[in-house]
DNA sequence: CGCACAGTTGATTCGGCTCAAAGCCTGTGG
DNA sequence: CCACAGGCTTTGAGCCGAATCAACTGTGCG
């Protein structure tokens, strides 16, 4: 029902018996943990308190901030249904954790998770893998906030989002922004308004059009990918881990 | 002799014991293993190519950068003496590493170093740990290119490496810059004009001196921990983990 | 209805980029 | 020993992309 939640869910009843027989996953270790709920705008966690759990999100979409002393504010990633939160960080968050949307989730204790992980073959390297992920995702927000122009940084963003979903980006992609023109530009290192200009451009240019309120649809999905700047007419998106290749 | 080998460096001839009877670290992992020489400016692995190794530095600076379709040059790390490289990465290599200096190393083939770790009850945290500490550089890299000013990232930058020298920051430190302005300004995402004029605006407000080509002391730590923009005047420098507690 | 908040759009400003020209080391060869 | 070349750095002048400041337009919601 809630937006954003396209991805696999872990929907299990407490009653029922979970999927502990099959092979498992990060996810299961979270199995038969209560189920939270948070409002919109709710603070899961808070920047500079102890790390003493870590979440998996059911349902919604988190982002993670991080702020200044003088206030400025930095939204280093966000967060969907079925990711794991709070594992790759030292012995404190360094950044808080709110709800985008209404969230739901599940919490463990960290020494227990790392227990559970260390036990099983299966799940050391499934955390690696996820640790990797994270590592290269924030290298990719490094690339952009360090050499993308705000038009590169804002197709970049509707591209990385429209990937999230696991549609085919041949064809237009329909997705969901439930967060506020002023979250993307602390993400994207803009501000508010020039997110929105950008935005608004695109429209003109046909580039994405609005469905309903925060859900658009990306329209031409090839144009919008060499904006991004990671484009490279031979050999296609470069994203992170593929390269142009020696011919 | 090298320039920025002030960390603990792994010295051991392949003849003398080495520390495989004391404690394990992920270094002496590569204990045994031949060394190998690369000249400033050579290339240690590239962009896009498989990660079939990990590479542990003995000796000098590497950059770590990444180059998008048009040329433009991202600098995700500087790597130092004693540290891991190739870890933390999918199948295909994100970034290609550069000898800023003269380097020499060892490497190991990846799936053996991972069988090693995931063998030994002490080296698996240690990995993690490693991996995190690597997450938190990458988390602070984004703070500083989503909202820094060109000045604090300059700050910020020779704060960062005056914190690996171990020094205690509260005298003046001497450091070591073996990269070019360009490799800084690609770091910071600035150009090189203004990472110079910031350098010599530091050395004019007498905040850094130079003592040699390529070594500066920072005189004034605590002014400059201000001009990083994550000094706090009560908790003071609020670098990753930390944060302003509620008193 | 009226308030609060998100988003859009316009006018203006400014920090950092671009372009250009010297300075400065380091190495090299006569 | 000096002259010269090439790469790195510094400094200046002008420009431009995105920030800032400000007004206005939806869009829920009590």
């Amino acid at each position: 029902m809630h937006p954003l939640s396209q991805t696999a869910t872990i929907r299990t009843g407490t009653s029922a018996p979970p999927a502990v027989l099959g092979r498992p996953t990060l996810a299961s270790i979270f199995l038969g943990r209560p189920v939270e709920s948070f409002e919109a705008g709710e603070t899961v966690f808070w920047q500079g308190e102890a790390a003493r759990e870590v979440f998996e999100l059911a349902e919604g979409c988190l982002r993670l901030c991080r702020i200044l002393p003088d206030g400025r504010r930095v939204v280093t990633g966000f967060i969907y249904a079925g990711a794991v939160v709070g594992v790759a960080v030292g012995s404190r968050h360094d950044c808080s954790a709110e709800a985008v949307t209404p969230v739901r989730l599940r919490r463990i204790d960290r020494r227990a998770f790392h227990a559970e992980v260390d036990r099983s073959d299966e799940l050391r390297p499934q955390l690696l893998a996820m640790i990797q992920a994270e590592v290269s995702a924030a290298q990719a927000h490094i690339i952009m906030l360090g050499c993308k122009t705000a038009e590169e940084r804002v197709a970049t963003f509707l591209v990385t989002v429209a990937q999230r979903t696991g549609a085919d980006l041949k064809s237009p992609v329909q997705i969901q922004l439930p967060m506020t023109r002023r979250d993307i530009a602390d993400f994207l290192g803009l501000t508010l308004e020039t997110v929105s200009r950008i935005m608004s451009k695109f429209k003109r240019d046909g580039l994405i059009a609005p469905v309903v309120q925060r859900t658009i649809r990306l329209r031409r999905m090839q144009f919008l990918q060499e904006l991004t700047g990671e484009f490279d007419e031979d050999d296609g998106f470069t994203g992170c881990p593929r390269m142009a290749s020696a011919h």
